[in-house]
DNA sequence: TGCGGATATGCAGGCGAATCGATGGTGTAG
DNA sequence: CTACACCATCGATTCGCCTGCATATCCGCA
């Protein structure tokens, strides 16, 4: 999907929440629907999982394939897809990637998925 | 997929965050993204938006195809989706089927994607 | 009892996604 | 300079999902 593509980090996500307030609009729908099916997938996941649990935070690719039992290819496609998400951020050091969580973005969609709480949506709608 | 039934509802969520701690078992990573996947769909974030914006909280299938400009099935086939993700309940007055959020469904996808947060590890007692 | 409207289900077409093997590019070591 | 390790990309295959049409089911009403 291309309109994921840095949907995070320049695109941003939609701003207002699906379960606040009125209905989102489709474009909107799109965007956080494509953030979310680059979360909805076991590897990717556990992907997630294993670089925040790594030493320093990050992980490169040949540490990643074992845990998981893909092979390096469908590994790299998966980081691919986090990174271009906006969830990954990717450092070449030599001749290894190193992966890590970028650090808001989860965080945004989780803020996203919370709405009953008191946020200030201060407009006085009614 | 299966595995997906009714996660929320019963099977509950993986109960250990993704983010948190060490890497997640890949039976979890399952649970989690098959009620992920539930939700990265443009035509299901819009219907949860649109129940959640509804007059009482809920809405039938008559009121919501023409909102997505989709047919009654399909959106007859995504309202089970969300359902059987335990998203959704579904009550059947007459002839026709309400839908409404499931309140705390949701909140507990939110929280497992927030934990970034220095959450205590002790359950605070409500 | 029979009719009509509201939903759910079956079936199938089409498209996107996950995976792997092979390949190419690029540093690093010897 | 050469060989090797790490990683990304390409091509191909398989699989799952979204969608609609047709049909079945259910319920209230006349």
């Amino acid at each position: 999907m291309d309109y994921v593509g840095t949907a995070l980090a320049e695109t941003s996500l939609p701003a207002i929440s699906p379960l606040a307030g009125e209905p989102i609009e489709r474009a909107d729908a799109e965007r956080l629907a494509g953030v979310l099916k680059a979360l909805a997938d076991p590897a990717r996941l556990r992907l997630l999982s294993l670089i925040q649990s790594a030493p320093e935070g990050e992980a490169c690719v040949c540490d990643l394939t074992a845990p998981l039992g893909l092979s390096q290819p469908t590994v790299s496609h998966h980081l691919r897809i986090l990174t271009e998400a906006g969830l990954l951020e990717r450092e070449k050091r030599g001749v290894w990637a190193y992966y890590r969580l970028v650090p808001t973005a989860i965080g945004a969609i989780a803020d996203l998925l919370t709405p009953p709480r008191k946020r200030a949506t201060k407009k006085a709608a009614r």
